[in-house]
DNA sequence: TTGTAAGCGTTATCAT
DNA sequence: ATGATAACGCTTACAA
């Protein structure tokens, strides 16, 4: 069954005794043929199992019918749900995913810039936090394009995801209920929008429980488990030990969880952890992770469908889409040392 | 600097004051072209900001630069390190990567296999063991494929992967070593070659103890960590103990482990337990699991080099590839209870 | 060394 | 309701 080459428009109109104008009709607007015709169409395409060749479609329309999504990184354990929302949506409108992967590199970005202005994608879909494209970044001609999971620090581009401010301090306000005083705020350095709100939530919570600033304790990683468990250690270098950790992501959560560990320490009876996210491995971890869910294929479905609307009307949305996050209660988190 | 339509070649042409096939010449056969010309051409190309339009050049040449990459589940704790090897070895050749996500849904697999119909690809990458092609499969027409991490089942395609049996082996041998002597194989019941192997070292190096059919249980799940607790459970519930629990991947072992300690056992004191692939989360158990490293970059490497080589003379090369993998010693295999 | 023109597989306009 | 044909942007004989 492995003919040489593709059949193309031509030989289905060959065989259907049509011209190939009448065979795109039949396809793509079936009412304006003859039923006869179309049937008559319809066995010539599946005799020859034809498919259109998408590029030359495209090249004729000016637009592809596919959506490019860029991360800095597939492994990224909150990734693959939110493609999953992503596609679903997609395909029920017509459109198929493709998806990009940065490592963070610019030189990889630029390539899926080119991609884009090539038109081999209708639209983008920015998992990254910033924008991928370097240098370039600031003249890039992008088509329609949404944020989605981290607010895009450089591109004032329509965004969803959820609402870091509020889900961090639904994690603040209950170490505080608890009963803990002294926090540290495990954050993370680089320049992206998510970690700044997530402080910003802490900072918020810490205020209006009027903490005085000795009482709180911030210090960066870079979101990685490796970079928890460096800060804890800096922490416990500098003698400058909280009753609770409030970690901007799980793996820095996790990091942390496992030098606590290390060193001897028991949670949450001697320290309490918060995380972000909700990763997969959260639920396992011993004790399970006390975090914020992250409604993952709800993000990507409604990031989708704004993209989708973009892509209809051209006509930019209201900047962002904030979902409310979901405390997950589980057992990482109780009272401090001294209360008990 | 947001352009309305991007430059085409014309655009280029007429500020270089040259034709459009002289435009085409500079860009991919330069030394045919005067060098004087050679350089108007580049400086209006920066003018114009122009680049080529993939999807005309695909059109007219019949291929397109890029390798789709077909994976059933992007989330795959294996999959982001054989992609990054892939990517390296794509780029160095001027070819880009385009990820396809199949959800095991047969239907998702077919767009992919249209897309690759439209000469969208030039050559796939498939990662999922078996075609995922629904009933077409086995009528596909495909560009030149290679499978990477598992072998494909249905395919009788080139692969690029570890030699599954030897690291079986190396596995069940380090059990015997032990002093184990009841060793339960958890395997995978989906019909995969990899999996099939896997099982195949562990009944070759129990042949070659002598062991009798009465000490090898042999219970099947799906590779996830959920399967691997339930494994555990049917054992404790059907009183079919072993000492040493032989998983054929990370993901079944942790869920063994999971279940183990939640039942109050101590790993490797009361039972020994070994996975497979050296996931990044095995290390952080505890205690770590003792399994076999994937070379998972180099395997991307190796199996993008030979699909470009397919690409290069189109002669289909022997085959498999087979690597060896290395066994990582940690600390979920001791000697069994009674020998201690 | 450079230009002209055909053609890749579509869709859309204009006739018929 | 259907057919001829131009055009999308590009590469590559072939001519000059």
């Amino acid at each position: 069954m492995s003919n040489s080459t593709p059949a193309t428009i031509e030989d289905v109109a060959r065989i259907a005794e049509v011209s190939i104008a009448t065979v795109s009709r039949a396809i793509h607007t079936p009412e304006k043929v003859a039923n006869s015709t179309r049937l008559k169409v319809h066995q010539a395409i599946a005799i020859t199992g034809y498919t259109t060749n998408a590029m030359a479609r495209s090249l004729r329309l000016g637009r592809s019918n596919m959506i490019l999504v860029v991360a800095p990184d597939i492994g990224d354990p909150n990734f693959s749900n939110i493609l999953v929302g992503l596609e679903n949506e997609a395909r029920a409108h017509g459109y198929g995913i493709l998806i990009g992967h940065t490592q963070n590199d610019a030189q990889r970005g630029l390539e899926y810039l080119k991609f884009l202005n090539s038109n081999q994608a209708a639209g983008l879909i920015l998992f990254t936090g910033i924008l991928p494209f370097g240098h370039q970044t600031m003249t890039a001609r992008l088509p329609a394009t949404v944020g989605v999971f981290e607010p895009i620090y450089n591109g004032g581009l329509p965004y969803v995801g959820v609402d870091d401010v509020a889900g961090a301090r639904k994690l603040i306000d209950l170490l505080l209920a608890e009963g803990h005083r002294k926090i540290a705020f495990i954050g993370d350095s680089r320049t992206r929008l998510a970690y700044s709100r997530r402080r910003q939530g802490f900072e918020e919570g810490m205020d209006a429980a009027n903490m005085r600033p000795e009482n709180r304790i911030v210090i960066d990683g870079d979101g990685t488990i490796e970079s928890g468990r460096l800060a804890l250690e800096q922490l416990f270098m500098q003698d400058r030990l909280p009753t609770a950790f409030m970690c901007v992501n799980d793996q820095t959560a996790i990091g942390v969880m496992l030098g606590l560990t290390a060193r001897g320490y028991n949670i949450p009876r001697d320290f309490s952890v918060t995380g972000f996210d909700d990763v997969p491995l959260s639920g396992f971890m011993s004790p399970p992770l006390t975090t914020i869910r992250q409604p993952r294929t709800a993000i990507g479905k409604r990031a989708m469908a704004l993209l989708l609307d973009l892509l209809g009307d051209g006509v930019t949305p209201d900047g962002e889409i904030l979902l409310m996050p979901d405390l997950v209660v589980r057992n990482s988190v109780g009272p401090p040392k001294g209360l008990r």
